[in-house]
RNA sequence: CGGAGCGUAGCUCAGCCUGGUAGAGCACUUGGUUUGGGACCAAGACGUCGCAGGUUCAAAUCCUGUCGCUCCGACCA
């Protein structure tokens, strides 16, 4: 491609837009260009990096035995109604009417279609397992799009989905995708781990996300460097021993704390009772019902942990109001001692179990209780995992401190049970004559988020780095001067010709442009090989070869041209660590 | 949905407080000088100042409304 004849609009300046590097450089390397908030348009360049992904994904999926296909975009909203998910998923579901006023969805996800077509389409136990995938377009309402394509209103995912005779046959349906996805992401020339992830209310036993480390990462990862155990922070268990019992002292005592309305306060003077003697109680509306949350003071509720453990699909806190309502006590003398009402169900972190000589709210606005007892004074309903785990709490498999850190979630597999293929009917016959659901598995990477992951991981002061495997253009010829008669220009295009002959993408800067421009400009999009060819050099009987963000180094013309397969040959054997 | 900020040339922004002929840099066009790390000189083109209403002799500027964008929040009482 000649770089005049192309698309590549670069910028010196950030547009106000951008927030975080990748989404900055995204623009200012000319990928892409905002329609609106969440909507991009992806540039040549841009959509070159988008079609080396995808196609790096479609050849590890295929080498896993996946079946591609394409389902719809645009959904009837009867199949969402019809596995349960037309409420469930209500907030990021796009709706839209045709002219009959019937309504639609725009697929956010396609577990009922492609559930819908196994069960038209399968039978035996003989035609499992299969697995289909699609790379496509998916539209979510989302609540904040932000990061250019982070966290997009409208994105690229490959998304995958399994059908198996068991529970066993599913699990090697997912090792397998497991597998496929960690070749993909190392392909990709990215740094990534996979972690354990919550399952949410579908629960199922195994899920994982995987993970490019970075700062502008939307997640937090738990992992432990002694055993190797990752988990999303929303999953995550610690090996922290329970609240130290101590004396049994006289009954429950209340005691006056006007004012007092958190757990600071409280572990001031005069009263001084430290957060960890506290019990933190909080109120959530778990599908329209109160619940009571009891927590140490000093320990944060994990949301996520509660939705999981309560089986709810939504939880909120509840107001202040519903706070009175249930209790009688505003948020700040809230506690699961006294008047609570029958029904009213209460979960208490396991951090607390056997604790004694706390203090709670009194359900009493301006009173608490001191010298509680857990197991004496409060009917727990259940006791769960309930608590967010810190930075420095001991692994609970190998004692060692653990260690928080942000990344970016470019993948997600998923064992999904038999939840859709019930509610759709995907259905076979088995070996033993047995109509039973199939056993299901789903598994997405978020392409243009692999994308910008990429950027965000691989870039300098300069611009990006492209790894080789998903480089828009493996060389860029730079010659300085672009008289057509001149010798620069001429060997220039001799190396071009010959570099597109042996099938290697090349961009030809053939700009009149002085060399600050060319070089910054081949910089800033990141072509990872630059063949420098310059009457100063060319006087020398040399060209160069410079790597993006390695040393330059000088090769005589007529071997420039094996001199860059070389060392592409070198780095497209490079395999990430 | 709540809070904050911003909407002025293709981009980055000034002007607004204190109303009075629409600005700069970059980018673009033409000519010239340059030519190994985002050149220089000269000339030029580019604006319904987000939109609507109001106040005023006069509104980019003040007021009201509205739309859009960005950021923070929407667990921890």
């Amino acid at each position: 491609m000649r770089w005049t004849q192309a698309l590549i609009p670069t910028l010196k300046e950030t547009p106000a837009e951008a927030e975080i590097l990748s989404h900055k450089l995204l623009l200012r390397a000319g990928l892409i260009r905002k329609l609106t908030g969440g909507l991009y348009t992806f540039l040549p360049l841009g959509l070159r990096v988008l079609r080396k992904i995808e196609q790096i994904v479609r050849e590890e999926m295929d080498r896993a035995g996946a079946l591609e296909v394409l389902m719809p975009a645009l959904q009837p909203s009867e199949i969402w109604q019809q596995s349960g998910r037309y409420e469930t998923a209500a907030e990021v579901l796009f709706k839209v009417r045709d002219r009959a006023k019937k309504e639609w969805v725009l697929g956010p996800t396609h577990e009922e279609v492609i559930t819908l077509l196994a069960a038209g389409e399968i039978s035996s136990y003989r035609q499992l397992p299969k697995n289909f995938y699609q790379i496509q377009m998916k539209f979510r309402d989302e609540i904040r799009p932000r990061f250019g394509l982070m966290r997009a209103k409208e994105f690229i995912m490959k998304d995958a989905y399994s059908f198996d005779v068991s529970d066993e046959a599913a699990m090697a349906s997912y090792r397998k995708m497991y597998d496929a996805y960690t070749r993909i992401f190392n392909r990709c020339g990215l740094k990534n781990f996979p972690v354990e992830a919550d399952t949410g209310v579908i629960g199922g036993s195994h899920s994982h996300e995987f993970m490019v480390p970075a700062e502008t990462g939307e997640n937090e990862v738990v992992f432990c460097e002694g055993c190797g155990y990752a988990a999303n922070i929303e999953k995550a268990t610690s090996g922290i021993p329970a609240t130290a019992a101590r004396e049994i002292g006289a009954a429950i005592e209340k005691f006056a704390t006007p004012g007092v309305a958190t757990i600071e306060a409280l572990s001031k003077a005069p009263y001084s009772v430290p957060a960890n003697r506290q019990i933190k109680t909080l109120v959530y509306i778990a599908d329209s019902k109160p619940v009571l949350i009891l927590v140490r003071g000093d320990d944060q509720l994990n949301e996520t942990k509660l939705m999981a453990r309560a089986g709810a699909t939504a939880a909120r806190p509840a107001t202040p109001e519903e706070c009175a309502a249930a209790l009688g006590a505003k948020p700040g003398s809230l506690g699961a001692v006294v008047n609570v009402p029958a029904g009213v169900k209460v979960f208490a972190d396991e951090r607390l179990r056997g604790a004694t000589d706390m203090t709670t709210g009194a359900n009493e606005d301006g009173f608490h209780l001191k010298s509680v007892s857990m197991e004496r004074d409060i009917k727990v309903t259940n006791w769960f995992d309930l608590r967010t785990v810190s930075a420095g709490e001991p692994c609970a498999k190998c004692a060692k401190p653990l260690k928080i850190r942000r990344a970016i979630e470019v993948g997600h597999v998923f064992k999904l049970g038999t939840k859709y293929s019930e509610k759709m009917g995907a259905l076979f016959v088995d070996a033993d004559g047995q109509r039973k659901p199939c056993v299901m598995g789903c598994y997405g990477i978020g392409v243009t988020r692999t994308l910008q992951a990429v950027i965000e991981q691989s870039n300098d002061k300069d611009g990006i780095l492209w790894p080789l495997s998903v480089a828009p253009y493996a060389v860029c010829i730079t010659p300085l001067g672009v008289a057509a008669d001149s010798a620069v220009m001429q060997l220039a295009e001799k190396i071009y010709s010959e570099l597109t002959a042996l099938g290697v993408e090349v961009l030809l800067d053939d700009r009149d442009e002085r060399p600050g421009v060319k070089f910054k400009d081949s910089e800033l999009i990141g072509i990872p090989l630059r063949v420098g060819i310059g009457e100063k050099s060319l006087a020398k009987g040399e060209v160069e070869i410079k790597p993006r963000g390695g040393a330059l180094s000088a090769v005589k013309p007529d071997e420039a041209v094996a001199k860059v397969m070389e060392l592409l040959k070198a780095g497209s054997t490079v395999s990430p660590t």
